[in-house]
DNA sequence: TTGTATGCGTTATCAC
DNA sequence: GTGATAACGCATACAA
């Protein structure tokens, strides 16, 4: 690796005139500039990015925690995320938390000893310890917290929603699939959906679920056509849930959507592919990483403002807000075709 | 943050002392020990990752570049690595390459710039500039290369694998997906399956395709249907093109398995929910990322070894030992029963 | 407009 | 056994 000291003999000059063309700060003639370029590009020269982060105790890289990537929705969060942070220049170091409070822990650590200028987490617990310690600013993706910035989807709404469109297309013995009771977004939806339940004066009942593996999902199938043989609609935790769903009704031989209506959530990319593919609540995925890192970028450079100058009465500051993104019904084919639907 | 430097005044003794107890390098005293010790507890102190890897010139970083994490197949692949990295305390700085050089060539150059002790990377082009000139291991993965370290499992063969269970089980038109051309792996298969079906002598077309994106393949799925009506077995490129074959056949109202018969490749998560469960050649992604992180762990301490002692004939070194990884065929319900199979 | 010198937090070398 | 101190590569305050 080629350093500024080499750059600045090879141009006949000092570090400091280099270090100054290369980040366009203070004065420096024309002419030496050129010979400078004229040598970093001959010499190929990239700042080392840990030496620049050791002094200005700042880097360009940031954390991203995030359960479990092998989990189908959370590849698109964090191709969101990727994609806003690369714009602009930042870098990802990445993690699985696998929801596992030890390596949560440990994640941040590494973070804080890297120098990461701010992080992005899904984590079950924004208020825990590790995030309130942090000197950088942080962004809770997907799951939100009542004082802490967070980009989140409607969640309650979205279980209305789900509620809503299944009976307009006239389910009368609804089933839900409450999802875990640990993980908030799916406590929102699941809410929502009871709410809206209630107030239509349909018959509903509920089945405990505790995970959202396709695995323990299919025992969850089976006991909601066991304990609920008369169900004609069912509104799932997530689409992995929806999924077991629909093949147990499959193996029950009932007809969707005639017997049984089915509505997920999240609109994974493998829901579109079942068979019938599925109805859905959508969360934008995408986008919603592609905002949790633009309101951490903001946060950053935020950050950096307020160290450096004097508080600015122009410049809005963000303390907390918070985006919540909105969810849409996609119909696909576990739910009946109706009318007045636009 | 805390510092070595304030580390050492709370303990009462020299940085040099307590940068010996947290390396256990060097003679320290048991009680001189002790007192360090508990002032690293009280102040909760971390070393500063940053100005290690600046001193050092090493991190405790790795690189992994893929194409695109939003694709299925690599998540798994990720999760391998991370999972084995994590293990060995090395973090990874994650990039999406969407296949494309530039971007390449740009996470190539953070990579450098931010002293990472090697890389993992799925490119199409293992023979490129931009990994010659790195002067730390790489290891390539789901991708070969004549002359560098890569994990990858066995496409030839797979391929023949999926031409003998589709001519087992009685196809006698089969049309086989080329899959993209620049990508060496779909085209190992490829030339796997047409060598099996070549010595078999059993009819066969081929479709040209060019990508793994889905949308594409809806359309080659329905060329193929058009331009070979008979087709009574498909060999896809990957679960994804298998999908959308899947599809296309349901749309015209052909039979799985009995009409056609289908085998994917990979076996993606999606694969077991479709309708019907899509049979395919597995490969075992997960371990393919397991293997890269470690021969790439390994390479990188045989590199710190070679540079500090004098070459030592006992310890075997690793030159050119590529890990090829066995594929499987996924018996499921897109191909027909047979009896002799086992 | 440019150069010198200092420090960022660590590790390693060398005296003591 | 232990403690100064130089060095890693860079950015900046200050002097010139």
């Amino acid at each position: 690796m080629t350093t500024i000291k080499q750059v600045a003999s090879y141009a006949g000059v000092s570090v400091a005139t280099v270090s100054r063309v290369i980040n366009e700060t203070g004065y420096v003639h024309e002419d030496t500039r050129r010979k400078v370029e004229a040598a970093v590009k001959q010499l190929n020269y990239k700042p080392n990015e840990v030496a620049r982060s050791l002094y200005k105790k700042k880097s360009r890289l940031i954390g991203l925690l995030l359960p479990d990537i092998t989990n189908p929705y959370f590849p698109l969060l964090a191709r969101g995320v990727e994609d806003r942070m690369q714009e602009n220049d930042f870098r990802i170091i990445f993690g699985n938390s696998d929801e596992d409070r030890q390596k949560e822990l440990d994640y941040m650590d590494t973070f804080t000893q890297n120098n990461v200028v701010g992080v992005i987490s899904s984590t079950n617990d924004p208020d825990a310890d590790c995030y309130a310690k942090l000197k950088i600013p942080v962004v809770f993706l997907d799951r939100t917290s009542s004082d802490s910035l967070s980009v989140y989807a409607d969640g309650a709404y979205g279980g209305r929603l789900a509620a809503q469109e299944m009976v307009a297309r006239g389910s009368k013995q609804i089933t839900v699939l409450q999802g875990p009771t640990h993980i908030r977004p799916a406590q929102d939806r699941f809410r929502g959906a009871v709410e809206e339940l209630q107030q239509s004066n349909i018959t509903y009942h509920v089945v405990e679920t505790t995970s959202f593996s396709f695995k323990d999902a299919e025992s969850w199938a089976k006991e909601l056509f066991r304990k609920h043989p008369d169900t004609d609609g069912v509104i799932a935790s997530n689409d992995i849930v929806a999924t077991a769903v629909i093949h147990e009704a499959h193996r029950l031989g009932k007809k969707i959507p005639d017997d049984v209506q089915i509505i997920g959530f999240d609109d994974i990319p493998l829901s579109s592919l079942l068979f019938p593919p599925l109805s859905t609540i959508r969360q934008p995925a995408y986008e919603m990483g592609w905002e949790a890192a633009g309101l951490l970028i903001q946060l950053i450079e935020q950050s950096q403002a307020t160290k450096s100058s004097t508080p600015n009465l122009h410049s809005k500051i963000l303390t907390h807000s918070s985006i919540q993104l909105p969810v849409k019904f996609i119909e696909r084919e576990t739910t009946r075709k109706v009318d007045y639907h636009g």
